[in-house]
RNA sequence: CGAGGUGUAGCGCAGUUGGUAGCGCGCAUGGUUAGGGACCAUGAGGCCGCGAGUUCGAGUCUCGCCACUUCGACCA
């Protein structure tokens, strides 16, 4: 009964009506993840740590397969190096937490919690890099890192969050800007293969360029909601961070010169972009390939027919050992509340077995992506699983790029835009080029500059939508996480 | 840091004109149930955000503080 909903304890806020409701429901009533003691600060639970777990292990494999190894840096990084960048300090100085007493002690050199590691690991390669024959060095971490952010949200802004950062020296220019290029095709496509997630990648803007870069490209994630959601990031470092920090190798030539750099990372936002991305009026909807659990097998009726019970088992072993990630829910409630529980929590197929599916010899399987019901033969269902799940992470991927499709609103001036912004859409826009204008979109409809659009072509043909000036560039805008 | 809002059981809330606290869900125990959030019975659980004040008496009125939260500004 619709009226009767109030006394479900885990029913969710309505995605239409109370989107930044829902969004939180989703992520603390699936148990993904709780608020912290500290304010700002979030902890994972199990279930959304080993969400956590799988994208990282997927990254990784990439990453692996493009040349770059794991390492890890420290956390408290002296307060000096982030000084000595200028951008990079103005940027990062009001969010940095400072380690100012050991014990009573007050330190003499004051230390920071990393907000990014560009600092602490310059500081190390210029003792490791000394001739072109280092070069390249790619190497990446797996970190937490301190922002303390005015305000936050689970996984989208927390005061610490998760992240991977790779940081990658080179011989030439040439070598570090394509390695911030590369970077982001494997990112594009970990949000594909991985999140089933289309994004809008490219190049960003000035004003959204990271601090101390030369040029940052991103990759945006459009939300149900409209909002656009940075979901990884690339920096062409150029020798910023080299003069800063005296990376020098001694090149073929017999001369000194800087190293040219890259840096990129992807973070723990990812699980808000699945969550707001996928999600739906039943909460969330997780990508088969990240979700923990990936089908999970509901006996119904099993206390009275002991058949159910068995058989029950049987799948779930038949599933076990075909691969994939399955859960036994023989707990003792109702399958309802159960079905439920695991539409809630994302699972991407419920395998149903009862004393009717127990006759017909099947099971009842039910797609979390369409809510659709099949009956599959027992014998050999594993295998009709494990392909629905890939059927399942295309459709899921599919479904997300029309939304997208349908939410690009090409654009020619201001009041479009905001009609655009205001009915939920990523606006196409092209732009003179300058901050001012920039701005002053920001501030008249709260939308910022996401990235270069792909197709620069027949720029010049087209106008500022801001000013009215002629456009120097295609760009995105957006309201944005 | 600017403008609103809210603090009462684990969660969501009610609490009239001041009289020492109630509801739903959840939780525990027992039983009956089970194909879309089952039902009955019993039970446990509260410094009413904190501190002053008014009063015989404050969850309720006054003042101050604190915390959280929404919308801005700042950011992955």
């Amino acid at each position: 009964m619709a009226d009767n909903k109030d006394r479900f304890v885990n029913q969710i806020a309505d995605i239409n009506t109370d989107y930044t409701k829902w969004y939180t429901d989703v992520c603390l009533k699936s148990e993904l993840c709780d608020y912290g003691p500290v304010k700002g600060t979030m902890v994972f639970r199990p279930y959304g740590y080993a969400i956590w777990e799988l994208i990282q292990a997927e990254a990784d494999k990439r990453f692996k397969a493009h040349g770059v190894k794991n390492a890890y840096f420290p956390m408290l990084i002296p307060q000096a190096f982030l000084m000595r960048e200028a951008e990079h300090v103005e940027g990062f100085a009001p969010e940095v937490a400072t380690v100012t007493h050991v014990g009573d002690t007050e330190l003499s050199e004051k230390l920071v919690l990393r907000p990014t590691s560009e600092t602490i690991i310059g500081n190390m390669y210029s003792k490791w890099i000394s001739s072109y024959r280092d070069l390249p060095l790619k190497l990446n971490q797996w970190a937490n890192v301190v922002r303390w952010e005015k305000t936050t949200r689970p996984f989208l802004r927390t005061s610490e969050f998760l992240w991977q950062e790779g940081h990658t020296a080179f011989a030439t220019a040439e070598e570090a800007e394509a390695d911030a290029m590369e970077m982001l095709g494997v990112y594009e496509e970990i949000a594909k293969d991985v999140l089933s997630l289309p994004v809008l990648t490219g190049r960003k803007s000035e004003k959204e360029k990271f601090a101390g870069a030369v040029a940052t490209f991103g990759m945006e994630a459009m939300m149900k909601d409209g909002k656009s959601l940075q979901s990884g990031t690339t920096h062409y470092l150029g020798e910023n961070f080299a003069k800063a920090f005296d990376i020098k190798f001694l090149d073929k030539d017999g001369t000194h010169k800087y190293a040219y750099q890259a840096s990129w990372g992807i973070s723990t936002r990812l699980i808000g972009a699945i969550i707001m991305a996928h999600g739906d009026e039943r909460g969330l909807c997780l990508p088969p390939v990240v979700a923990p659990v990936q089908a999970v097998v509901v006996p119904i009726g099993a206390g009275k027919n002991p058949a159910v019970a068995e058989k029950a088992e049987a799948v779930y072993s038949a599933l076990k050992n075909a691969g994939v990630r399955v859960e036994l829910d023989d707990r003792d409630l109702s399958p309802g509340f159960k079905f439920n529980h695991h539409e809630l929590r994302g699972v991407p197929v419920r395998v149903e077995l009862g004393g009717r599916d127990l006759e017909a010899g099947v099971v009842t399987v039910c797609r979390r992506d369409s809510g659709e019901k099949t009956a599959f033969k027992i014998d050999g269902c594993e295998t009709a699983i494990k392909s629905l799940l890939v059927e399942i992470a295309d459709n899921m991927y599919k479904k997300a790029s029309e939304f997208n499709a349908s939410h690009i609103v090409a654009v020619k001036t201001m009041d479009e835009m905001e009609k655009a912004l205001d009915g939920g859409n990523f606006t196409d826009a092209y732009w003179c080029g300058d901050r001012a204008c920039e701005d002053k979109i920001k501030q008249a409809y709260a939308a910022t500059s996401r990235v270069f659009h792909a197709d620069q072509s027949h720029v010049g043909e087209h106008k500022c939508v801001c000013c009215g000036k002629k456009a120097k560039h295609r760009i995105y805008f957006a309201r944005a996480y």
